[in-house]
DNA sequence: TACTTATTGTGAAATATTTCACAGCGTTAC
DNA sequence: GTAACGCTGTGAAATATTTCACAATAAGTA
């Protein structure tokens, strides 16, 4: 028994992507896929994309690549928890409402079976079908649920003090929308998606982007 | 003059974060820091915040470290756009409209000048003090406010066209919250942020961490 | 002044990630 | 049947990123 044979987080992330373009392209009605197809379609380079699947476990026939739907399954044997996985949400603001509406939609894999937001005005309400308890009943809920993944879209200010109450509530992933960086113990794994540094990114490469390719018109002459 | 030294999109996704970091630390009235301390705060390697800031061209002093204020000078010298730069949304449900809010309320370096929507119901209507257009005005009220960047935040059926659309409107950064991938043309910088592949991998590195931190305890014995 | 200490900036080593390149193998064509 | 083709899986090379380690340096101390 030796499943893991440590998968990077750049591995991890361009697997989902792959099940994602792989999902568009069965809905469509292809039954296969090459290496090189998959590439163009993920932006990256078709020995990325075999070296990937490695990690996987499913092998693909040198005649007619990859079954869309077998790899589809293997991956999702991979990154997906065996039974549909319930989600904790803290803070149902403007972000926490929109995510709600995200994850309700979608025939997700997820499903946000608990939101807590400290509003008492929000306490009580069930919003997209999910119901939104006080923060007082975090590990209560968590517990019964059996909930491990939540998010976070609370106040910068409060961001830190969530995220221990998840901790200790014995949360083991968190996705945290909130600009701050935050301590967590050993044993939880916690991601940042942090809107405005990714705008700042985007700006950044955008100018980069314009000077070069004014040289490249220059250079055109 | 030769400005750009080819600084890695890693490289300037940890100097925005050491600038918010900086950021609190200065309305905390730190003066100075040390690389050291930068990194515990942004959970790297003193070395790695050292070999980041030789692409900002600030030299630190080896007895005080860093000039917080100076630092974050230099950083924004480099991230940002001389005026305050303004951004596009295209997209206006409750994404949109969470986006909206989150760049309003912040003294933000950037500013949603301009907003689109297809649902006639929305145009004309201001959010949070950005004005909503139809999708047909996209061209003109880019040009017109001088727009380079861009949001995106419609349905995933749509985000293809919008995306074209910008595109031929002169736009040449986009951050993309649509689950889809879609093409740009050279010269365009595109980023995505897919939510449910976020968590998609949150919860994966939750499951790898449970089960590490449980060997961990029967190591421990 | 001279000595000690703690830090910076950076060449070089170590590590992580990506790409190359090719052996091996179904499938197809003849 | 067998030759030719185009693919996969993967060792090895190339490249990118991170860390190490140390000379240079400014401040504090006596």
């Amino acid at each position: 028994m030796f499943s893991l044979p440590v998968i990077s987080e750049k591995t991890v992330a361009r697997l989902a992507l792959y099940r994602r373009l792989l999902g568009d392209l069965l809905s469509q009605g292809r039954r296969s896929i090459y290496s090189h197809e998959l590439a163009a379609l993920a932006k990256g380079s078709a020995a990325q994309v075999r070296r990937d699947l490695m990690a996987v476990g499913y092998e693909g026939s040198p005649a007619r690549g990859y079954s869309v739907e077998d790899l589809i399954g293997a991956l999702s044997r991979l990154l997906d928890h065996p039974a549909t996985q319930k989600v904790a949400l803290v803070g149902v603001g403007n972000l926490g409402r929109a995510l709600l509406s995200y994850f309700a939609g979608r025939g997700s894999q997820y499903s946000v079976a608990a939101a807590f937001d400290a509003d008492p005005g929000k306490v009580g309400l069930a919003v997209n079908g999910c119901p939104v308890y006080g923060p007082d009943r975090l590990a209560e809920v968590i517990e019964r649920e059996g909930i491990e993944v939540a998010m976070v879209a609370v106040p910068a200010g409060e961001a830190a003090r969530t995220v221990h109450d998840l901790c200790t509530a014995g949360i083991t992933g968190i996705l945290n929308f909130a600009p701050v960086r935050v301590w967590v113990p050993e044993g939880v794994y916690i991601e940042y998606l942090d809107m405005s540094m990714s705008l700042e990114r985007v700006a950044f490469f955008a100018r980069s982007k314009r000077r070069t390719s004014q040289q490249d018109s220059a250079l055109a002459k």
